[in-house]
DNA sequence: CGGATTGTCTTGCACTTTGCAAGTGATCTA
DNA sequence: TAGATCACTTGCAAAGTGCAAGACAATCCG
């Protein structure tokens, strides 16, 4: 709990904090990518998502790291490729983007599975509980 | 309900359209501003703030306003002075930001209130509700 | 009424960040 | 061992940001 030391901030305000980590176009999306989808190295990140550019994606993965929300490991069945984890922090940004995947399926047009959406707004917390669960079993 | 029409987005995942309004280090700040601070001019954002530049301000505010997350209106009692309000759709972002006010007062070094925190966390569902009430009396 | 003030932007300009294309070097595969 | 794959890195143009100053309308004050 609380890995980085207050550093610099414009303000003490929990969501001005959150903002300088994950305040930009990309950040969400990579967690989104390592919590809902299979992706998990930098070539399913760049190839697979909204198209990234590659200095970007590079420069997003060192902030995430830093800041403590994913980290990242030599992959042990191919030296060349690395793999991305959310950490414990990350995975409890698990709620937030249920939240904003509600918001935005209701005022937005998505492609959003009804399904999915149905089950999230129905029971939230059993919802983060199963993404929680696949996280922990990834391991 | 969706209000706006599907222009053209890089993906109709609904994270990446959220982020598409609102992934921006200041947009959400507004944001908040509006919900659970006494703020609604566009004087209250640049002063009271983090810091937002008089450009970026005014452009925040008309994207958000195009996105339909916030209002716009004359102040009847001075003419000179516009307020700006959350929305329907604004202020449906309530559970997002409860959600990130958790996350980033339990992972990093903050100013908010604990009780305030605690209030979030022991039921959601009230605290959104409150705030909401707040909102519809505001009117 | 008229000048000073307030409130909401807009403009100009330097600086930073972003996006695209083209590398680079280590590792793996045939 | 040669070619492919992977995770970046670099160069450069374009876009976005931040700061200071100004524009302009409405309001307040004497």
């Amino acid at each position: 709990m609380h890995t980085t030391p207050p550093r610099d901030r414009r303000s003490g305000c929990p969501i001005s904090i959150a903002l300088e980590m994950l305040g930009d176009a990309w950040s969400l999306l990579i967690v989104r990518d390592l919590m809902f989808k299979e992706r998990q190295t930098y070539n399913d990140f760049l190839l697979g998502g909204e198209g990234i550019a590659s200095n970007i994606l590079a420069d997003r993965l060192r902030k995430l790291a830093d800041a403590g929300v994913i980290e990242k490991r030599r992959d042990p069945s191919d030296a060349r490729r690395f793999v991305y984890r959310l950490s414990d922090k990350g995975i409890a940004l698990a709620p937030v983007l249920v939240e904003l995947v509600i918001w935005s399926a209701r005022h937005e047009v998505t492609d959003a599975p009804p399904s999915a959406v149905r089950a999230m707004r129905a029971d939230r917390a059993a919802f983060v509980a199963g993404v929680r669960k696949r996280w922990r079993e990834l391991k």
